[in-house]
DNA sequence: ACTCTGACTATTT
DNA sequence: CAAATAGCCAGAG
């Protein structure tokens, strides 16, 4: 496994219910600001993953761009609103209410068990 | 080693 | 304000 997805999908898995955070404050958690791409990547490898929330990461404005890689049509929506998040035409709304930043909320590079 | 790709983001048109 | 452009980096073939 590769430090780097690993730490995302730590990250990610630390993401509190009714919460949501961007791939770009992972990417900069973990130490690459630019990264944010591979952060998305590694959801991709890890979507199936059941420990992995990734429905509760999304782009930079709240916009649920990775729902198509979820199986069925709208069920990163319907997790979200499962979870009290509000969600209209794939947008969060309230996102800066519901965003969760692991620069802030986490310890500073405790990740990677 | 090289090229292509992608669930991003910031900047520019 | 919507769309194109350019950095960005790691994995896969």
């Amino acid at each position: 496994m590769s430090n780097f997805f690993t730490n995302v999908y730590n990250v990610v898995k630390r993401i509190p219910e009714g919460k949501v955070t961007s791939y770009g404050a992972i990417a900069r958690y973990l130490g690459s600001p630019k990264s944010s791409r591979m952060v998305g990547w590694a959801m991709n490898a890890a979507h199936t993953s059941s420990d992995i929330p990734a429905h509760r990461v999304v782009n930079r404005v709240g916009l649920l761009t990775g729902k198509h890689h979820f199986p069925g049509k709208s069920l990163m929506q319907q997790l979200l609103e499962n979870e009290g998040i509000i969600v209209e035409k794939d947008q969060i709304l309230f996102f800066d209410d519901h965003f969760w930043d692991p620069v802030v909320e986490l310890p500073p590079f405790e990740i990677d068990l």
